[in-house]
This record gives structure tokens, C-alpha cells and sequence, in this order.
RNA sequence: GCCACGGUAGCUCAGCCGGUAGAGCGCGUGCUUGGUAAGCACGAGGUCGCGGGUUCAAAUCCCGCCCGUGGCUCCA
């Protein structure tokens, strides 16, 4: 809706002839004498919550300019965006009742040409315009989200399931720190989270003030950070038995099938005006691999069929104070696998299976089972039919896992588990997750066909092996902070770090030997560096320390005619205590490689010369 | 969306009872060539978020706006 408020003397005026949509008026015209002259357009999508938003407005602009009379009058020039006629007179019939409990209240026939003379009194506030907008739109799921009931259980090692209030959480800190979360869903905390500090000082992330927030700038070492971490999880899922797909970042709003889908998925969506259409930005790879298998001829024989998408991006337009850093983004990576089951048995097996995986792709990534908590969301009906099947989950970590339960159906799954990661502020956010549909097959038209030769719907298993990757990459400075908090130098994993050896010469008359010793270890693929900057050894080790460099090596005489490095091995040192130790370079190579068995690998993502460098910030 | 706080040099921030714009770090130049967490000196660098108001005079006081961060809410 909008507005165009003038405070005038005087407005007088005279309908003239009809229009098509005009309203029953008997009267010639009007005159209204110091008045708050409201012109009205009503817009397409404005309801009565609108109505009553510009009623305010207006209340507040007659209470300030001291207007006792109100003339709404219907002024269709304001907005190209004008909704059918019939609302609009029921609207402005709305928004004239609302007001008059406080104003003398005249009101202009809709749909007829008029004609008028209006003296404007011309103060700073007479002329005033408004735009009065809706809710945005929110979605069916949104909406049930706020009438679920909860029942919450934790389900011990021992396979019982114990209501939380009588749970003892003595030696599962970390667990009730999660549950309390969960439950509470509430925190006061007055500080920056730590890995926000961290990525902007170490260069990793930033905000980006001229995007939409929580569209974030990865610098090089980010960018090789989360590199790494998406091609690692992509290859474990491929292992796995995915087949890599991609499909588009955007869909038609209005699609009957899409529609459906995102009605029942809580999430606020990007929206994107077409030339015909409007498009949502997806916000997982759903969309794109559920249409792709529903025009895919699928056997028995096919199953269980896995499909996979790294998402870069998914897009939730999140409310505003609730995007924070790397925890949550409104754009974001997110490997995305989508598993088509034949029957329940078959769905259970692979939840198991992928519930494994998930364990091993978040241990290599550096996050071990006790820097996360699970969760069990889960229908009283599946949990019931099925008891047995989901206290086996607890075998795999062999640690008391938080139960949530529903009493209906509210959302497209049955069963999902979480790993939350907690951290330093004890707030919990989800890694990996699985989920078993039992909706979308359905909604989709995906079907396969049995050995009997009859159609049949799958289950299909929704799996984020690792959760968003931006959100590994928080987890992984969350744990380094909190280990720094435990007196531990902080560090990422070594197949993570940007530098994994640095070369400092002891002075410039050994920078060549720096050179060749850093020529060598970058042909055994280790990413390496040399500190050729013009500044103290000190200051080199401390920057160095600094930017966290699991492997500093310090070059000088004796390392050149003795033929040996010394090494500074930061996992093994504390802050008072440096660990140092002699040793080749062909051992530091193999010493490297494996730590780095089994993951990808980058080159060095800068200038080898520190010189050479810019500064990001 | 609500509440709080903030926006001054590349970064972190001081200045804010009005009176010529500051520090540290970083950057550049020179000295220095070092043995494991900050060498020394000099120099460059600013539309004090934007618009209005008050005043002889505004980074400073007032009003409005924009942007950001944190919290709430939410978190599939």
C-alpha cells in the first residue's frame, strides 16, 4: 500500500463521471476543512494486517500534525503494482473504519474521475508519503514449526530412553550444554564469537558490506581452506557411491510440485523477478535432483540410487539477526546426497550406513565425536514401530544422544539425526544430518519400477555428510579457539593449513639456500613459504606463530653446513615451550604426507614471498 | 521484526562538557643482517557514515536517515 499524506487547509472535491469499477456514490463531491489528506493505493498481496499498519501511520503523522479530520481518498497514480478493484474498495472501506475510532473519517468514492483542489498548508510535515508493507510471506511449515510439541528424551548408551528431567548429565558437560540449548533456546551472551576474529585476523573470511549480509568474501587462504573441504567431502560421497550431478540455482515460484515442496520446509526464500515469472533461489539440491529423478526410468535394480550435489550455494534468506559469521549464511556450501530406497528396510540400512559416514567424514575433516552432540528428531509412530532399529544408532558412538519426539507428522520426514557442534559461546548448530522422507517421492512423481513390473514409490534419504562447509570451517576455529582457552597453541589440521612449512633464513646471505630447501619440499606437494621480508628473526618466528604455521624452519650456518633443519613443530609446543627438532627434509615431506593420507591436495595459494604479499586487511 | 551498541587513517581504537584531527599496528624509505613470539629513525596516509538543524565555530550538541555488529526471536 501507498501513501501520499498532505495536511491542507482545505479539500474540496467533485466526481465527475464513472468507471467500470466505480462504487455505488449518490453524493456531487465533498469538502473537508483541515484535514489529513490521505491518497491511497492499495497494492497486490496487501491485507488487513496492512490495513492496520497504515492506519497507524497514519494516526501517528494526524497526531503529530494536529489533524482531527481524515479524507482517504483513493489515488490509484501512486503504485504500478495495484491490486483488483474489489479489494481495494474493501480496503479503503477497512481503512477508514479503523480509523474512525479516533478521527473524524471522509472517505472518496472508489472508481470514479474526479476532480479537486487541495490546499497543501505547506509546514515541513504536510506532505508525507508512506509505504505500507506486508508481512513477507511465510510458509505453511513456518507457521506449523510454532505449534509442535516436543517430548525430549536423552537415549543412554544402555539403550533406554529417559525423559530429559531425569537424566543425569554427570561427565556429558557438552551434552547438556547442547540439550540446554535445544530446550532453553535461549543465550545471553555479550561477546563476538571467537572464530570471527579468527577468520578475519588470519585472513580466512570477511564480511562483505556491499553484498547482502551473510554473503561473505573468502580471501585466498579461505578460499583453499573451504577448496579443500568441499572437494574432500565430495570425493567421500562419490566413494560412497554418488553420482555427482548439478543442476540450477534457481526455479519457477509458482511450479505446482515446487510450490508444494517449499510450503513444507520452514525457510525463508531469495526471491528473484523473472520477465514472466518469479524465481526462489533454492536453498538445497533438492529441487534440481528430485525433478532430474522423476523423468529418470528407475528399476529395483537401481536401488539404493544416490545422487549428489555440492551446493555452491544454497540460499536462505535467514532473518536478520540470527546470520553470524561462518555459523549461518545466507549463502552456503553444503554437499548435498539424496538416496532413493526401496522399501523401509532398505531406507533404515542406508540411514545407518550414512549415519557412519557422517562420523568418519566429520573425524577427518578434524572434528571428533566429543566436539559434537547427536540429536534424534523422530515421529511417536516410527519411533515406536521401529525402537529397536533407532536405539542401534547409539552403538555407533556409544554416547547418550538427545530424543526429540512429535506426536504428529509435521514435516517431511520421519526420522533425521544431527551432529551439533558446541561451541565456545555454548551455542550448538547442526553438522551432518540425515533424514528419511516420506513425502517427496510422492510430491515429485519419482517411482521406480519392482521386480513384479509394477510402479512403486522410494523412500528417499536427504544426507549432508558434513553439514555446510562454511560451517566446518567455523567449527574448526570455534575448536582452535577453545583449545587455545585449555593453554593448547590453536591450529588448523595440517592437510588444512594455508602454509604447512614456513622457511625463515636467518638472514638475507641464506635466503637462496631458503629457496632451494622450499623448492624442494613444493615439488613433494607441500605447500611452502619463506619469510623474505626485511625484519628480525623474532618478529618472523612471532608472525609466523601468528598465522598459525604447523612447521616453521629456521635456516642459518649451521643448518647449511651441517646439512639438517630445525623445525618448530607447533602441535607439540605450547606458548612457553617451543618444541623443536633437527631433522631433512625428506623426513618432513614424509612426515607431511601423512598427515595429509587421504585428502586432497592445493598449492600454496600466495606468493611464496612473504614480500611479495598483499595484506588483506 | 524487536532491543542495545557502534560507524574517525588499511586495521584496532582514542578524541565527544564545541575552538587547527590523534596513537599503536600495518604500509613506504633509510639504518640494521639477526639463532627462535614485536630492532631503530623518518615519512606517507582522513569527505570524522549521509542529510538537515543549533552556533561566530560541530568529529563533538539536537533531529532524521543509511549501514554494520551483538543480543532476542529462529535454526531443517
Amino acid at each position: 500500500m501507498k501513501l501520499l499524506l498532505i495536511h491542507a487547509d482545505f479539500m474540496e472535491y467533485r466526481v465527475e463521471k464513472k468507471t467500470k469499477v466505480a462504487e455505488p456514490f449518490e453524493s456531487e463531491g465533498g469538502r473537508v476543512d483541515d484535514v489529513l489528506v490521505a491518497f491511497t493505493a492499495v497494492e497486490k498481496g496487501d491485507s488487513e494486517a496492512v490495513v492496520e499498519k497504515a492506519a497507524e501511520e497514519i494516526t501517528e503523522v494526524a497526531k503529530k500534525v494536529g489533524a482531527e479530520k481524515i479524507l482517504v481518498y483513493p489515488y490509484a497514480h501512486l503504485s504500478s503494482n495495484l491490486s483488483d478493484p474489489e479489494t481495494a474498495v474493501r480496503m479503503l472501506k477497512l481503512l477508514a473504519d479503523n480509523l474512525s475510532n479516533s478521527f473524524e473519517v471522509h472517505r472518496a468514492p472508489f472508481g470514479w474521475y474526479k476532480s479537486f483542489t487541495i490546499s497543501c498548508k505547506g509546514h515541513p510535515l504536510s506532505e508525507l508519503s508512506r509505504e505500507i508493507k506486508g508481512e513477507e510471506e511465510v510458509t505453511q511449515a513456518l507457521k506449523d514449526e510454532e505449534e509442535v510439541v516436543s517430548y525430549w528424551y536423552i537415549l543412554t548408551p544402555e539403550k533406554e530412553l529417559v525423559e530429559v528431567s531425569k537424566f543425569s548429565f554427570e561427565g556429558y558437560e557438552n551434552l547438556k550444554k547442547f540439550v540446554n540449548y535445544e530446550m532453553a533456546k535461549k543465550r545471553a551472551v555479550d561477546r563476538i564469537p571467537p572464530h570471527v576474529e579468527l577468520m578475519q585476523r588470519l585472513q580466512i573470511a570477511d564480511y562483505e558490506e556491499a553484498s547482502d549480509s551473510g554473503h561473505m568474501r573468502y580471501y585466498p587462504k579461505g578460499r583453499l581452506i573451504k577448496s579443500l573441504l568441499e572437494t574432500f567431502v565430495t570425493e567421500k560421497c562419490v566413494e560412497y557411491g554418488a553420482m555427482e550431478v548439478e543442476t540450477p540455482l534457481m526455479y519457477d515460484r509458482n511450479h505446482p510440485t515446487l510450490r508444494k515442496y517449499l510450503e513444507r520446509f520452514p525457510a525463508r526464500q531469495y526471491i528473484i523477478k523473472g520477465d514472466k515469472r518469479d524465481f526462489f533461489l533454492r536453498f538445497a539440491a533438492c529441487f534440481g535432483q528430485f525433478l532430474m529423478k522423476s523423468d529418470a526410468v528407475i528399476t529395483y535394480r537401481n536401488l539404493p540410487l544416490k545422487m549428489y550435489e555440492l551446493t555452491r550455494y544454497s540460499f536462505r534468506k535467514e532473518q536478520r539477526g540470527e546470520v553470524v559469521g561462518l555459523r549461518r549464511l545466507r549463502a552456503f556450501t553444503m554437499p548435498d546426497m539424496h538416496t532413493l530406497a526401496k522399501d523401509m528396510d532398505q531406507a533404515k540400512r542406508e540411514f545407518f550406513d550414512q549415519y557412519r559416514l557422517s562420523v568418519e567424514v566429520l573425524k577427518e575433516i578434524g572434528l571428533e565425536p566429543e566436539d559434537y552432540e547427536v540429536a534424534i528428531r523422530v515421529t511417536k509412530d516410527f519411533y515406536n514401530e521401529n525402537k529397536e532399529f533407532v536405539h542401534s544408532l547409539v552403538d555407533v558412538l556409544k554416547k547418550p544422544i538427545l530424543v526429540e519426539m512429535w506426536d504428529r507428522r509435521f514435516f517431511y520426514f520421519v526420522l533425521k539425526f544431527e551432529f551439533n557442534f558446541v561451541d565456545a559461546l555454548d551455542k550448538a548448530s547442526a553438522l551432518s544430518t540425515v533424514q528419511i522422507d516420506v513425502e517427496n517421492a510422492e510430491r515429485y512423481d519419482i517411482s521406480y519400477v519392482d521386480e513384479d513390473g509394477s510402479r512403486k514409490r522410494p523412500y528417499i534419504l536427504h544426507c549432508s555428510a558434513s553439514g555446510a562447509i562454511e560451517r566446518c570451517m567455523y567449527a574448526l576455529l570455534e575448536k582452535a579457539h577453545m583449545d587455545a582457552e585449555k593453554g593448547k597453541l590453536p591450529m588448523l589440521p595440517v592437510w588444512l593449513s594455508p602454509t604447512q612449512v614456513r622457511i625463515i633464513p636467518i638472514s638475507r646471505a641464506f635466503l637462496d639456500a631458503a629457496l632451494e630447501v622450499a623448492e624442494k619440499l613444493r615439488k613433494a606437494r607441500v605447500r611452502v613459504d619463506v619469510d623474505d621480508r626485511d625484519e628480525t628473526l623474532g618478529k618472523k618466528i612471532r608472525d609466523a606463530a601468528r598465522e598459525w604455521v604447523p612447521y616453521i624452519v629456521v635456516l642459518g650456518e649451521e643448518e647449511v653446513k651441517g646439512g639438517f633443519m630445525t623445525v618448530t613443530v607447533r602441535a607439540e609446543s605450547t606458548l612457553e615451550q617451543q618444541k623443536r627438532v633437527r631433522t631433512t627434509a625428506e623426513e618432513l615431506i614424509s612426515r607431511i604426507s601423512e598427515e595429509c593420507r587421504g585428502k586432497p591436495y592445493k598449492p600454496l595459494p600466495l606468493p611464496m614471498l612473504l614480500s611479495e604479499r598483499p595484506s588483506f586487511r
